[in-house]
DNA sequence: AAAACTTTGTTTATCCACTAGACTAACAAG
DNA sequence: CTTGTTAGTCTAGTGGATAAACAAAGTTTT
């Protein structure tokens, strides 16, 4: 927990922050007792079962039956209450939409998805409402029904949530949170599609124990979300993170963002789909993507194969980069192109094991997506769940 | 403030907390009267009254006389006592040592440089230790004395304090932090000195409104001190900010490093001075360096001028993968580099301007360094002020 | 099986720091 | 001099943490 700049400390930040510490240990290692709590969190005996009850009316946690005695009275063991609530996770792409019900640990309960191609706001803002009611109907019941809606996009979001660009999507300047917020009276969390996958990860999936993650959101762009000190960093404005635009290659070809050499036009699906059509890899089709690339190499195809080991190699150069700036202890690669890991990991691991710093390849991994298509609705979702739960540790307000 | 994992929430934390927020609303404000303190922090008059008496026996702060009215009774001004004590703040470079002697506040008191070429560690070592007997021996008499040393250091430190590599220096796994905590017995801080210039603009220069600053410190190398939410970010073994090393020209010329196509071997002193060489700028001289080239600027020698130039162009493009990574408020250039600002500062903010995403661009600056060579002496000054005053932000210890 | 020991969880008394508001001090304006 | 205003201190009250006593429910020893 973090105090902002003009907070001042009493009693009821003492709690509040108590609480949390206490709900975290129960969350993170239950079954567990309370007697465990206390001498694992420093905290007295007598606070912890004070705060334990205040959880317990809360509903976030239970008791469940005895445990095992270790030498005296059996121990009551508290479980966190994971279907106290459910949270709704909407990855918002460019050509689909994917929505998931997920309860307070990040399982999926329900799971909705829809392709189209080049829609309307107005229709795929109605695609957006239909999933949205569906996965509240199958929302079970509980004490705090849905406790908040989280949406991914592929654009830059600002500090407020609005949606100043999505390029692929052509929107602009769109306050999507404000439409959720009105229409369904919940709190509504909307953040660019590689900050989500970042959180997602963090939080259930290949980064669980890491403070400093690098996830890169490789898809038709390249979008980069940072967790830094175990925390989602967003920049002054919420723009961090748009290295598929960062240049690799001075004087390079240009770039529709008006720089040149940009890292995207080397090692995203997009580039690399350039690349195949150049060399007439489909003589016949006109139209193909990643998928069909993906199987022409499984079939053997030497081209297809050398087009991804390329592209591999030139992810592995951005990666480098990302290692001597950030040093963080993870790099996980998402998105689309993670579906490709059996033919991109090689080459990438070989460009940063011979290039990077040495002393910046102890400790670090590079992994590919855990959570695969899920990462961003997963992370949205968890949002959401924190929110909910930073929420609920507050005092409640006592009208007189 | 923060809060490490298991710390507990009691009123030590809360007393701690509020402290820190009178010194640091007095600190910043002063002259300041007890009632406005309580007024802006949101605290109560009694609350500060009190935390106000145990500043003043720490002597952290004092009274001065009445203040003006406004209608009722003259408050009684609060200062904030900048020469409570002292600290010293080292800048080790390459070829130079620089000591200074700082107060609370960040004044320079006295200041100690020495210049020398390829000399040994014991060599080093000795005119480090004369450097900080002299200062020390030049502070003023004060209730707290000499509280502090830091060190700025062109190498990797790990979070330690350990030095573990400074190619420069031809230094490796060297714990200059014990050596000093040794000898003097008092906290010691090694930082890299990009870091700790990052700090010192942040704290007493060019950045001190900002949360998010990127420090380029250009010089021989290149290296970056990363100030995100309002503090230095150093990774997850503190090797962060090695952005001399980032690929700018993928597969380009091969840098001592292992890697290829760096931004140092663009942007960076050594750079320059090479392609000076190439040019055969100076057909007699053997040995030139960074002052020389800039005098003949001066000169007006258009050979020279261009030479900067292409230089800034080459700083912009590495400025401006910065700036989409990090979406900053500020860039502070400096070092050794940064005097040549004149030279530079056109074709970089150029190449900003022009290629730099649009939306990255509002309530951007882009600076040289103010505190000009004073940058990392200062840093490192400042965390060993910053320790001090947490330090003595914490309850005593009552022995009985 | 009784006694002794252990562990869990609750209760009680105490402490500490903050808050509200009364109170005192010092000044300005009429 | 009276009234009103602002500054700073003092006192009583409150909330939450802690330590320690206590009660409950086990296990181990004799």
């Amino acid at each position: 927990m973090k105090i902002g700049m003009n907070q001042t400390w009493n009693h009821h930040v003492v709690k509040e922050g108590n609480k949390s510490l206490v709900l975290d240990k129960i969350k993170n290692d239950y079954p567990i007792s309370r007697a465990a709590v206390a001498s694992q969190t420093g905290l007295n005996k007598g606070t912890v079962s004070s705060l334990v009850n205040d959880l317990l009316e809360d509903h976030l946690i239970f008791e469940s039956g005895p445990g095992e005695s270790s030498g005296g009275r059996r121990p009551v063991m508290l479980l966190f209450n994971g279907t106290a609530g459910y949270t709704i996770g909407i990855d918002l792409g460019v050509n689909y939409l994917l929505g998931i019900l997920s309860d307070l640990e990040g399982n999926v309960v329900s799971q909705k998805e829809a392709r189209y191609k080049k829609m309307s706001y107005e229709a795929i803002e109605a695609k957006l409402f239909e999933t949205i009611d569906e996965l509240m109907a199958a929302a079970p019941e509980s004490p705090h029904g849905i406790v908040g809606i989280g949406v991914g996009v592929p654009g830059i979001v600002d500090k407020g949530g609005e949606i100043l660009l999505a390029p692929n999507l052509n929107w602009k300047n769109l306050n999507l949170k404000n439409v959720l917020e009105e229409k369904y009276d919940l709190p509504v969390i909307i953040e660019n599609e590689a900050n989500a996958g970042a959180y997602g990860e963090k939080k259930f999936g290949a980064g669980k124990e890491c403070e400093n993650i690098i996830y890169v959101s490789a898809g038709i762009g390249i979008g980069v979300g940072l967790i830094l000190n175990g925390s989602l960093y967003k920049g002054a404005n919420g723009f961090s993170g748009e290295m598929g635009h960062m240049t690799i290659q001075v004087d390079g070809l240009k770039c529709r963002c008006g720089n040149q050499g940009c890292w995207e036009l080397f090692a995203s699906e997009q580039a690399l789909i350039d690349r195949a059509e150049k060399m007439g890899i489909f003589p016949e089709q006109a139209d193909f993507d990643l998928s069909d690339l993906l199987k022409l190499a499984e079939q053997g195809n030497e081209q297809a194969i050398e087009l991804f080991e390329q592209t591999g190699d030139y992810l592995g150069v951005g990666i480098n980069n990302i290692i001597n700036t950030f040093n963080p202890q993870q790099v996980i690669i998402g998105n689309r192109m993670a579906t490709s890991k059996e033919w991109l990991e090689k080459s990438l691991t070989n460009r940063v094991a011979n290039q990077a710093l040495w002393f910046q390849q102890n400790d670090l991994q590079i992994n590919f997506s855990e959570l695969s298509t899920l990462s961003t609705a997963l992370g949205v979702a968890a949002f959401s769940i924190e929110n909910f739960l930073s929420v609920c540790m507050q005092p409640k307000l006592v009208l007189r």
